[in-house]
DNA sequence: TACGTAATTAAGCAAATACTTAAATAATTT
DNA sequence: AAATTATTTAAGTATTTGCTTAATTACGTA
């Protein structure tokens, strides 16, 4: 990829452009962690669990694959991710392992699932 | 996959299982249509578009590949996924398209939006 | 009408995703 | 210690994603 201009059209403002360009470089990292966040709720089966964890306060794995009708390595990778990324955490208790939602990393999805609720309450 | 309860633990409380399947199953359509946004915006190329639209009001394709440094046809590619999902929307100046944000169908997206914003400006 | 610019669409491909089944870990029970 | 349960990890695979380059469409201008 080239780096220059592509635009040539006149009425560019070439003030604009590059005022956005140092503006989206200065906030690289927040896009991408931001991007990552919103990658992990991206998925339908992911968001279902940020949701359930979200009303249900802590849920094992077992309770989430038996919720969403999927098997144990599947929501298992999924929990995977979302722990990596530090938006749930984990206790154990014997054989099970609960997983609740990390709220410090979540502020950015609690309106997308307020939503979720809300939508239930009128449906 | 079998719809059996897998999960046999004693410990488990059916009720809440019972009730947590409903909820999933009644919002159902709702974590489509918010998933699709997350993925939407949990890509970091769309990200920073969705971000520029909402504080630059309407850019062309041709500044968004010149302030990203991408390929035209690669924003172009990212600018259908986004007016397909009707986030944004399209006016025709001429040769030059400007695309803008459909707010209405972008609330969910907003915080996240402003949490970048304000990140700016601390940075 | 022919040419150039803005943008999209199409085709091709490498990388990422999200399952599957099978094997491995870890704790509990017998 | 052996068997069972909860969970994860590994390996394999089909699908999706996101770019690339080339071709196409739409508009404006010489």
């Amino acid at each position: 990829m080239k780096l220059e201009i592509s635009c040539t059209r006149k009425e560019a403002d070439h003030k604009q452009l590059s005022r956005c360009k140092e503006t989206i470089q200065s906030s690289s990292s927040s896009f991408q962690e931001i991007s990552k966040i919103f990658a992990l709720a991206g998925s339908e089966v992911r968001l279902k669990i940020l949701f359930l964890l979200n009303t249900e306060e802590e849920l094992c794995p077992c309770d989430i694959a038996d919720i969403l009708g999927m098997s144990a390595p599947a929501v298992s990778q999924h929990i995977r991710k979302l722990k990596d990324a530090g938006v749930i955490r984990m206790r154990r208790d014997g054989q099970t392992l609960y997983y609740s939602l990390v709220k410090e990393n979540t502020t950015v999805l609690n309106k997308a699932l307020s939503t979720i609720d809300s939508n239930r309450k009128v449906a």
